[in-house]
DNA sequence: GCAAACTACGCAAACGTTTGCGTGAACGAC
DNA sequence: GTCGTTCACGCAAACGTTTGCGTAGTTTGC
């Protein structure tokens, strides 16, 4: 229970100034060759580690070294992968992560939100709740730098990463329809999210290039957890004239699919063919191995990384929007 | 941009003096119910929100609401599951949490560990490195709360909960035996771990409750890394008389070993049965659905936040060392 | 050889809180 | 009517930094 050791205990010790002490570690200002080496050694002696929370109440903005990640769930394996990447390049940086899971809770954001500003966070990483997320574009407004991910927001000009959905669900249809399918069912996720629209939007967009009419019948609505896939691939198989292969939209719901057609019985792809969005662990070893569309999560982190601390170091660099590619990978499940 | 109120806009706005505002704030002190209307008014009208930050400088420990969690990597399923468990209980209890990776590496853990100090953080969180992890020893004779989860540390009155490893892998084995399996290969952890240690003593266990003689040759020590469950699993069924079950300790060498069966073409359970330590996503769905013993990882991070909690407003009270019982799911791999 | 410029460092304010102490007013007891 | 108590609140220090300004002493320019 010893005393942490602060800059006066090092000045007293060292027999200068505090603000010596405090310009030899920040490295501004003229110091003597001699004193910044006595310094340095009494700060050694003493495992002098500088107090961050007062660093950060001192200074407001742009070198507390904290970075704020606010994610939906970090039990989903997309999150965890993105989480991740903004960790790796925050410590290369020596920035430390505040996370938090907001679960879809718009007052668990809101609440969250708040203590990153309270925080005094440098930056926030986010996937807004919401196209237009009031919540967020407060937190620009009062001046805190902020990056959404994997989802985009509508009002104007914020840095932002995401993969391209369109072109991920497109060329997965693609796939599946160049495997002879016509009858191709779709669980797809919420329509007020730009993910599950733009999800959509290729499978519609693919449809449209084959030529074949779409059925309402097969277009279904989830919620991207594991329940909704499977209930709606019931519904799916159940149907009368069911679908031939299925395009699931997200990891968890894909999961959820695999049960219910593991409750059923079904041979993949012989009798019902599959192809998911999100990478799964086992994906790989599944039998059959299954055919998924892998969002690069990781890179997503990182990259929303890079753009935020750039952001930081210069407030008014012009918002730049990535949009990173998702890779098809065939296997047999397709 | 506009400027964030701090406790003497709302001073100023409502005629007191800023300890009076404190002092509604926290509710401290006695204050008259006039004056305090008049002041939350303010503060509503004003938005005001106290700065956490400043919060922690003033007060040394305890009041900060900042949790530290330090674990080794959140895209293994089961720190991510243990993270959720901490961070529900830290939300309901209106606290933050500081999550990072150390990746087992020392020289990050002790970076992250000064971090939290620095923070000032109410209490850690962590599965220590090490059996005698000096890091973290020192951090708590400086005073700050440490809960050890998962691995154990092994100098004395800290407060910890772990999964009981070693009945987790006996039931496991013992299941393994009495499915008529004499010849079990085991993937083990690393030694220096206690979780390695601890399922491997419930291998042996199950092997001498049999009367089974150990085969050295049929015991490999991994990582608890995918890459080593392949290779091991490799040269465990290269084995000029293979084994004819694999008990894998954790999930991602079990993700690997996997990886190897199905390269060699063989079929589960018939040619080589396995179960494997720690849930994964697709496990039921599996083909066939995967024996597994299932860690309860949310629970841990559940109880150890509660435990942390209790510590904080606590310092004194005697050190409490909780073991959860994993539970052994029999599909139909083994 | 002297003004100007620079070097190396100290002084003190400021960041936004919390909190021990002080104090005037109201109040009850006698 | 006096005195002690309680109430409601103000004053100012403190937490550990950063940083603008000031200032001796030294160097440079000519």
């Amino acid at each position: 229970m010893k005393k942490i050791p602060s800059l006066i205990d090092v000045a007293r010790r060292a027999k200068v100034n505090i603000s010596t002490v405090s310009r030899v570690i920040n490295q501004t200002g003229k110091i003597g060759a001699e004193t910044q080496e006595r310094v340095l050694k009494v700060m050694r002696e003493l495992g002098y580690k500088p107090n961050r929370v007062a660093r950060r109440l001192r200074t407001q903005a742009g070198s507390t070294h904290l970075l704020g990640l606010i994610i939906p769930n970090i039990q989903n394996i997309f999150f965890a992968d993105l989480a991740r990447g903004v960790e790796d390049v925050a410590y290369k940086n020596n920035f430390a992560l505040l996370l938090c899971n907001y679960d879809e809770d718009e007052a668990k954001e809101r609440f969250y939100l708040d203590v990153m500003q309270s925080e005094s966070v440098d930056g926030i990483i986010i996937p807004p709740i919401q196209e237009t997320d009031q919540a967020v574009l407060q937190v620009v407004r009062n001046g805190t730098p902020v990056v959404c991910v994997d989802r985009s927001v509508s009002s104007g000009n914020l840095d932002k990463v995401e993969v391209d959905n369109h072109i991920g669900a497109l060329r997965a249809v693609e796939h599946i329809i160049s495997r002879g399918h016509r009858r191709i069912g779709v669980i797809g996720g919420p329509l007020d999210s730009s993910t599950g629209r733009e999800r959509l939007r290729g499978y519609k967009d693919a449809h449209a290039q084959a030529g074949i009419t779409l059925k309402t019948e097969l277009i279904r609505f989830g919620d991207f957890k594991q329940h909704s896939g499977r209930v709606l691939a019931h519904e799916l198989l159940s149907l009368s004239d069911p679908p031939t292969a299925l395009f699931v939209c997200n990891g968890l719901m894909m999961a959820g699919a695999l049960e219910a057609i593991a409750a059923r019985g079904l041979k993949i792809p012989r009798q019902v063919a599959i192809v998911g969005f999100d990478e799964l662990t086992l994906a790989d070893v599944f039998n059959p191995p299954l055919t998924v569309v892998r969002q690069p999560a990781y890179e997503v982190g990182k990259c929303a990384a890079e753009l935020l601390l750039k952001r930081i170091e210069d407030p008014k660099r012009p918002a730049s929007s990535l949009k990173l590619l998702p890779e098809l990978i065939v296997r047999k499940s397709c």
